[in-house]
DNA sequence: CAGAACTGATTAAGCGATTCATCACGATTC
DNA sequence: GAATCGTGATGAATCGCTTAATCAGTTCTG
């Protein structure tokens, strides 16, 4: 049905070897082609409308040009989260900028079919994002010899990874607190199982410690990536009696901070003057809220293409060592905490405390 | 490095082929192996560690059991929209149900070569998300007899589509605010090269008119989908006299809707008091506006899925004859449009007026 | 001026499956 | 007892492309 290498080769009267180093850039320096018989086979193939058929080139290569990920779930783009939908579009560009392409796959990571089925030839190399510690898929990818490099995971030694300044996304959202003056400062934790939330804690944490502020263990809640959860500490922080009730809330991300304000709104307080708030990940979302809120901002769409990056250089057999790199965070400064009131954003959001130091070792 | 058909054939003792046709499962009735060499084919390939290789399979057969998906651009998950995630992830779900895999293309309708790079030999067929009319991408899959399903383009004859009832969308937004009472009521557009603008504008005036009431064009603004075009056009409305300007807007998105309402509060106005409006597409933001938003439910996640069924039934070669599936929306009411007050959205969002007919003809 | 080096090109052997054509052989049928 | 049939299995061709091995000339080089 489609045109082959073998036709253009009948009509441009030279093999199919030549066809194959002209057209489709051979690495091999044994085989050369003139010029002449190249400008007939571009002549011949353009007559016959040849295109190349990469399946075949896979299977002669060994290599696909094909790079998968997987996502922590399947409802990983209608989640109200924009973490996956974000980090993916970073990863797509990337990929799309390096010529290679996307398969995307899901099916949380306990599932070893889905793990199997993506572990396969079709793809060169995958990227993990927000992997489960113990998943079988780190241990699929190894048997078969597939290059991984994994989104938010603990820097284990052997492994490629690529993380956010966590501890000092904590430690900035919770000095930004205090230089407004609060002394109660809640922080609301996130997930479990994701590898941020401790660190973030720690952040907030060291802030605390610094500005010889106690820290009371009383104070951090249990709220989760959702916004419920931050609606229920934040009631949870409501009954809590006057002076004794923190003033500020470092929450787990956005769509918390959200929930919590929402707590906080329909009790007849108000945003920054009764609670100051600062959220996570600075999602378009941030930009919504009444008021706008201020958040630490995660290069999420840099850590994808990074991760690209990583993953094309090993899978193209560039001698690189493993590393992991942290990317750096920084506070963008909104009307949520009081420290500057900015009602039409984001134009006019400022980012501040910037870090630069992205080599940071918890 | 991987262990092979014929690696596990000599181990089993037997040939390549029987280990394909037991392993592989054949569709050949010419090959038969039994219960013998059947087991003994399965012992060995589990000693090896066997894992075929779909790359290989698909030179062989010509199938490669992955759809492609196009989206309209790079920014489509970042995008503050969160139609595209949606849709990708209806399709997502679908595709794995089915045993495919998913590979993901973007980069504007208008690129030939990346249109050419999607639509080549690795994919049986693929799925078109808001396809510019006039792409080369058609012709592309027409020249190389690929099989493509669009999402939410002009039923063409010719090419398969799934659409929503736009025009019963419009209607019902429109229909509800007229009930609420209002007289004057503004509808503010989408973006013109989106096959639904106008047929949702369609569902507008014919609400107007059963109700006899006028069709004003200058209470129609081309606002787009993005939140500030609302913001803009809400502006615009506000600087009209009391007593023309419209008491009710129908909004292109509920993104739209929220400029919108952003501008009619910085105004000094409160909404529904001073304005009803409806937004589109009944994302998860429309429960965390204040008020929260009546918005027309667009079943995204099924459109995607249900063109992944229409498209896997083609490419499975089940004689399926040409349709254009209009999918049914309905209306979420919120509190926006004073029909109800809801102040703890999702779980009391009321659906009405769900419409059944699901082949509606514009 | 013989051997080396370079240029231009071909042949053929894979890559790892699938599948068609074929075959051996015992059981059934006429 | 010859023809037919069903079962179990194999060998070899094939899918479209890459690439190692090889070769025929031509041009340097010492």
């Amino acid at each position: 049905m489609a045109v082959t290498i073998k036709e253009v080769a009948k009509l441009a009267g030279t093999s199919a070897a030549a066809v194959s180093a002209t057209l489709n850039g051979s690495r091999s320096k044994n085989i050369r082609v003139g010029q002449v018989t190249r400008e007939r086979i571009y002549a011949a193939a353009a007559q016959l409308g040849y295109l190349s058929n990469p399946v075949a080139r896979s299977l002669a290569t060994g290599k696909s040009k094909v790079i998968g990920v997987m996502l922590p779930y399947v409802e990983a783009f209608t989640d109200h989260n924009p973490f996956c939908a974000q980090v993916t579009n970073g990863i797509l560009q990337e990929v799309v900028r390096r010529h290679y392409n996307l398969m995307l796959y899901t099916g949380a990571w306990m599932n070893g079919a889905q793990s199997a089925m993506m572990v396969d030839s079709r793809v060169d190399g995958v990227i993990l994002v927000l992997p489960q510690p113990d998943s079988p898929v780190f241990l699929k990818c190894e048997s078969r010899h597939i290059p991984y490099v994994s989104i938010l995971r603990d820097q284990l030694a052997g492994t490629w990874t690529v993380n956010s300044d966590d501890y000092e996304g904590g430690r900035l959202a919770t000095d930004h607190l205090i230089r407004q003056g609060h002394r109660r400062i809640a922080h609301f934790l996130g997930d479990d199982n994701v590898s941020t939330t401790i660190p973030r804690m720690e952040g907030y944490k060291a802030a605390l410690r610094a500005a010889q502020m106690p820290i009371d263990s009383s104070l951090i809640f249990k709220a989760g990536f959702d916004w419920r959860g931050g609606y229920a500490s934040a009631q949870a922080l409501l009954s809590m009696p006057n002076g004794t009730r923190p003033t500020a809330i470092f929450a787990a991300n956005d769509l918390c901070a959200e929930g919590a304000m929402r707590a906080f709104r329909e009790a007849g307080r108000s945003i920054p003057e009764d609670l100051a708030i600062v959220g996570y990940d600075d999602t378009w979302f941030a930009t919504m809220t009444q008021p706008t809120l201020t958040s630490v901002r995660m290069p999420i769409e840099e850590m994808g293409a990074l991760a690209v990056q990583m993953l094309v250089d090993r899978v193209e057999g560039r001698d690189v060592p493993e590393h992991h790199p942290v990317l750096p965070v920084s506070l963008t400064v909104r009307a949520s905490c009081g420290a500057k009131r900015a009602e039409t954003p984001p134009d006019n959001a400022i980012h501040a405390f910037i870090n630069e130091d992205n080599h940071h070792v918890k």
